[in-house]
DNA sequence: GTCTATACCTAGATAGAC
DNA sequence: GTCTATCTAGGTATAGAC
């Protein structure tokens, strides 16, 4: 492992991390399209020539940002899929806090992906993001199903939809959300999950097939 | 009215009206500044020069785009305002309605506004966005403040949290809303009502203050 | 590992013939 | 109203000195 310059002894990969923070802030500020290597060297304290000693292009950087963010979105949604064959509810819960969570420590990777989506959902080189992307609306789909299955939630609503409401909702946060502000990143987690609970959980009794 | 060129009897303006609707959509598949000039004049039928004789610049083109459909929404936002005085839920499922609609009517402007809006909301030029959203803003949260102050909606729901929680989950929508597919605008609309409504309802009785 | 210098290309935009 | 031709600025990326 560790393909060529990386971690000798201490960091000598500090500048690479460095570059790859800055260019995703630029990416998510701007836009990728709009945002030039000049920029990324600018706000990194290099000159653009430089940023080629460190990584091939700039698409480069911006395969490495989403690959290493969405990679992780996927383990996690995964560990979320396992709780819901005991409990779907709690398995919901976490999706929702897992993406809510994503929001805090990559808000410019989330940002990046929502802005650029159309750029990248048609790029060969991206074509994996797209698959990723299905397997985690699969994750959600399936804690929904496996939730009426159960009796926790009610038959006549629309996985579907009310997997795309949960999940569009959720995303969007990331728009307008500030680490210290008025809502805490739990607090909206709770009132979304609350909205949504009340709305499809099943009338009371009538639990089980 | 009518600056220069336009409707002398038939339709001069033609070309004015397909250029804005190629461009549209453009804007919306690729991005703003990721869409040429060029990629304009092509998809017309006509040569990149060509386009200058009716549009000052590709901002101009963006600008008309994005200020008559906002102009709209606005328009369309205050009416359903005035309903909520006597009945708030009504006036939040004309919210949501006029929202989804949009999606048929304008989706390419919709798009472009979300993939784009971290480079429109810094530039001066379209400023005026920036307000006129701030507007819509405050008309959803008025929407609900009222139905709580009714009895309608339950109080211990935060209204700045549900109004963004609705209104995302519904702009998202023009993400993957395809016209003859399996969901129309309307069943989303009531879905999405219906989950809602059974949300943040009051408990049944205790209506008024 | 960074800088200097620069190649090469494509972008948005213009001028004037038709 | 459109095309031909072209300008200029700025983009990504490279080569080689330090």
């Amino acid at each position: 492992m560790a393909d060529h310059a990386h971690k000798a002894h201490g960091r000598t990969t500090d500048r690479r991390q460095q570059i790859l923070r800055v260019s995703a802030e630029l990416f998510a500020e701007r836009g990728y399209a709009a945002t030039t290597v000049r920029n990324i060297a600018e706000r990194t304290g290099l000159l653009s020539g430089s940023l080629y000693h460190h990584f091939d292009s700039k698409e480069a950087i911006l395969d490495e940002i989403l690959t290493e963010f969405v990679g992780g979105l996927v383990r996690r949604a995964d560990e979320a899929l396992a709780v819901a064959t005991h409990d779907a509810r709690a398995a919901l819960e976490q999706l929702v806090a897992v993406n809510l969570r994503a929001i805090e420590d990559h808000r410019s990777a989330i940002l990046l992906l929502q802005n650029d989506w159309a750029l990248l959902r048609t790029e060969p080189r991206f074509a994996h993001l797209v698959d990723e992307g299905r397997h985690i609306d699969r994750v959600w789909l399936s804690v929904l199903e496996q939730g009426q299955a159960q009796g926790t939630f009610r038959r006549d609503m629309a996985p579907e939809l009310v997997w795309r409401f949960l999940r569009d909702a959720v995303w969007m946060a990331a728009r307008w959300y500030e680490p210290g502000r008025e809502h805490s990143i739990d607090g909206i987690a709770r009132q979304y999950a609350d909205v949504v609970f009340r709305g499809i959980a099943s009338p009371a009794g009538e639990s089980s097939p």
